[in-house]
This record gives C-alpha cells, sequence and structure tokens, in this order.
DNA sequence: CATTTTTTTCCTGGTT
DNA sequence: CAACCAGGAAAAAAAT
C-alpha cells in the first residue's frame, strides 16, 4: 500500500482541542444540549452501587487518570447518596479528581441521560487494564468525545465481587448492546458532543438526523483510535457505513457527499427521543 | 469453543 | 486529478 497523504491530522486535532483536555479544574461546562435522549430511567439518583462504580470507572478512563489514585471505597455508595454529595464532598473524597466527578456527576443529573446497563455485563478486570493500556498508548492526546455523558464509552466494566445483577426488576434491560463500540454509536455520540466536537461531523438537519462529515479523515483516525487501527482511513470507515444502510441504521443520502442520515433502527439521536 | 454479526481490507468502477 | 460513493469478496475481530 502506498502511504499517500500522511498529512499529521495529530496536530490538526491536538491544536483544535489543545489544552482542552487538561482538567486542572472543570473548564467547559457542558451548557450545550438540552436533548434529554434515553429515556431511560437510569438517572444517576438510581444507581445502584455497582453503577457508582461504573461510573467512576468511566470518568477516570475518559480523564485518563489511573485509577488508583483516588480512593474507591469513598465511594462505596448508591446513586441516591452520590447524588447528594456537595462539591466540598468531592474535594474530601478524591482531591483533586474531585472537581471532575462531581462536574460530570452534576452534569448527568440535570440531563438525567447515562445509561448504563445493569444487565448482562461481562465482568473482568483484564478489561480494565486494556483499557487502560489502550489510553496510554494512544499516543494522541486528544479528548475522545465519544466517551463523554451519554456515550456508553469503550470501557466496558470493572469487577465488583457481590453486586452482579442484584438489582431487581422484572424484565432486566433489554439492550443488548453495551458499551458504544459500534461505529454508527460512536459517530453519533461525537454528533452529541458538540463541546468537545471541534468540527468534525455536524448536523445537516437535527430532526432529520441527517448529518455531514467535515472532517472524514479526523473522524477516521479518531475510530481508528478507539479501535487502536491507526491505519482506519475514511475510505474504509465509509465501507462500514454503507454496511448500515442495509440494516437501516442509516439511511441513503445521495448525492451530497459526506452526507449520512441515521436510519430507523438507529437510537438515541434525537433531541426528543420517542 | 462454535457460530453469527460487525468491521476491516482491498478492489473495480462510476461520480462529483 | 483528488476525494467520494457503491458494493462484492474475503478475512479479521467482536459478540454471543
Amino acid at each position: 500500500m502506498s502511504v499517500t497523504s500522511t498529512t499529521t491530522l495529530d496536530s490538526q486535532l491536538t491544536a483544535t482541542w489543545g489544552s482542552a483536555n487538561t482538567y486542572a479544574d472543570v473548564p467547559m461546562v457542558m451548557s450545550g444540549y438540552t436533548s434529554r435522549l434515553w429515556p431511560h430511567d437510569c438517572q444517576p439518583q438510581f444507581w445502584s452501587k455497582y453503577q457508582v462504580w461504573e461510573w467512576l470507572q468511566q470518568v477516570m478512563d475518559m480523564h485518563q487518570i489511573d485509577a488508583s489514585s483516588i480512593p474507591f471505597q469513598n465511594f462505596d455508595m448508591d446513586g441516591h447518596q452520590l447524588c447528594s454529595l456537595s462539591y466540598q464532598d468531592f474535594i474530601r473524597a478524591a482531591g483533586s479528581v474531585g472537581p471532575i466527578l462531581f462536574h460530570s456527576i452534576t452534569e448527568l443529573k440535570w440531563s438525567g441521560q447515562y445509561h448504563v446497563e445493569i444487565g448482562q455485563m461481562d465482568i473482568k478486570p483484564e478489561n480494565r487494564v486494556k483499557n487502560d493500556l489502550f489510553f496510554l498508548s494512544v499516543n494522541l492526546e486528544i479528548y475522545d468525545p465519544t466517551i463523554h455523558p451519554l456515550a456508553p464509552a469503550a470501557s466496558p466494566t470493572p469487577s465488583s465481587p457481590d453486586i452482579k445483577r442484584s438489582y431487581s426488576r422484572p424484565h432486566q434491560v433489554k439492550k443488548h448492546s453495551p458499551r458504544g463500540t459500534h461505529l454508527w454509536e460512536f459517530i453519533r455520540d461525537i454528533l452529541l458532543n458538540p463541546e468537545r466536537n471541534p468540527g468534525l461531523i455536524k448536523w445537516e438537519d437535527r430532526t432529520e438526523g441527517v448529518f455531514r462529515f467535515l472532517k472524514s479523515e479526523a473522524v477516521a483516525q479518531l475510530w481508528g483510535k478507539k479501535k487502536n487501527n491507526s491505519s482506519m482511513t475514511y475510505e474504509k470507515l465509509s465501507r462500514a457505513m454503507r454496511y448500515y444502510y442495509k440494516r437501516e441504521i442509516l439511511e441513503r443520502v445521495d448525492g451530497r457527499r459526506l452526507v449520512y442520515k441515521f436510519g430507523r433502527n438507529a437510537r438515541g439521536w434525537r433531541e426528543t427521543e420517542k
């Protein structure tokens, strides 16, 4: 293969997101979206201890903070208790990471849209480690816009002995697509996180679910980063996108290049989900 | 561990 | 010409 354009998208991306990813003290406040996706009753207030644990892991992951830097024991509580903690409580419980956690939970509280699946979750410590290594191995230091609030994120799950699917409820969560590891979800999550989406993809028609890639190669690069595949290209990514037509996850939009449209089988992108 | 689903690679050929 | 779009094939990766 001939390595054609080796234009460093890295620099382009890092330049765009720049230092915004260094969380000295909660810089960007996501005041952006007012969406209320996922009508799930998975608001932090109702989280189980286990879910609180997951949330912790995810936040740590997305900020690339070593999980051992905060005493998890301090968060041995359920969602209700977690939500009642004050900013100071967070500082006390997690030190310098406190603000980040506080910011995260605050966001989740008012937007009530996290969506963690308590059903079946593979619980393997290895996954955690694998994820951490993944992040560490990534040369780019860009902030992955897809791992925030509504994104289930790549991080599968940490291990937690007892509390597995303890949560009662006749028919557990029916969803069977954990992590947001699918391409279309990745794309969706970028669209849903405008604050951290430096013009990579843009809504063309928000209510119709039409969007357009502004920086095709950059998105491919980001996708590749997530899949730990540095040779991802838009050419290849787009092939995968085209397979979604058949499954009606995407609808074809011809004529306009780099434009796609969510189909009836794509969920979670509407501002006011059913 | 086997099967099925998704994604990745590669490619030929057409289009903007 | 460069950058896309369309799909077919086949292989690799992920799920289940």
